[in-house]
DNA sequence: ATCAAGATTACCT
DNA sequence: GGTAATCTTGATA
């Protein structure tokens, strides 16, 4: 077997928090013809509809986030603030509403093509480049996800994570999410330590 | 029909 | 550190 296995269902129907924190490391990944773009999964935050007032399903299912709805293993992409995507994981079983949000990822495969989507240029400095994908929104506009993308199967040939080593326990950072005006207190936001990808401190 | 808010980013002082 | 940009969604009438 290929060394750089896709994650299947299995690994998305458990608990949230559990998922977060093991996508750490992995690489999120994209198909576009012929060109693959990659990035390892740095940042992440957990958002749970049964309990946490700050996710966009407590209240319940809507047209926006009824991908939320599907059972682990779904692309949740929602639009925001007039001209930002982000992109969640969709993890448990069918109705939980449980999701994980990609906050930041360290460019690995097809940065050329990523510095196309996000900067519609080819020369970029060294600061752009520390810009790519260390953002939720940044990420998705270079990796070019957009509203057509949401729902899409991870289990499929598009987008999907690779695995690779967990990164070790002591490694993780937990802190409060970013972001946000209600359930501010939960420590729900995990990253890896010291990576110059992360979205901030 | 109207309206406020938003899981952000880029650019300004 | 502050805030404009920009528009969809969901709630209320």
């Amino acid at each position: 077997m290929d060394k750089k296995q896709k994650l299947s269902k299995d690994f998305y129907t458990r608990d949230v928090h559990t998922v977060a924190k093991e996508l750490l490391g992995k690489l999120f990944t994209r198909k576009i013809g012929k060109t693959v773009i990659s990035g390892m999964i740095v940042e992440v935050e957990a958002y749970d509809g049964s309990i946490d007032e700050a996710s966009h399903s407590f209240g319940g299912k809507t047209n926006r986030n009824k991908v939320m709805f599907n059972e682990g293993g779904s692309l949740y992409v929602y639009f925001t603030y007039g001209m930002h995507f982000c992109a969640n994981v969709v993890t448990g079983r069918e109705d939980e509403s449980k999701a994980v949000l990609i906050r930041a990822l360290q460019p690995v495969d097809g940065i050329d093509l990523m510095t196309k989507y996000r900067y519609n240029k080819k020369e970029i400095t060294r600061n752009e480049f520390v810009n790519l994908t260390n953002g939720p929104a940044k990420l998705c506009k270079a990796f070019k996800i957009e509203r057509e993308q949401n729902g899409t199967d991870l289990t499929g040939g598009e987008i999907f994570i690779l695995k690779s080593a967990n990164i070790n326990k002591a490694k993780i950072a937990v802190t409060t999410r970013i972001g946000i005006k209600k359930s501010v207190d939960l420590p729900w936001r995990y990253y890896i330590k010291d990576n110059p990808f992360v979205s901030k401190k």
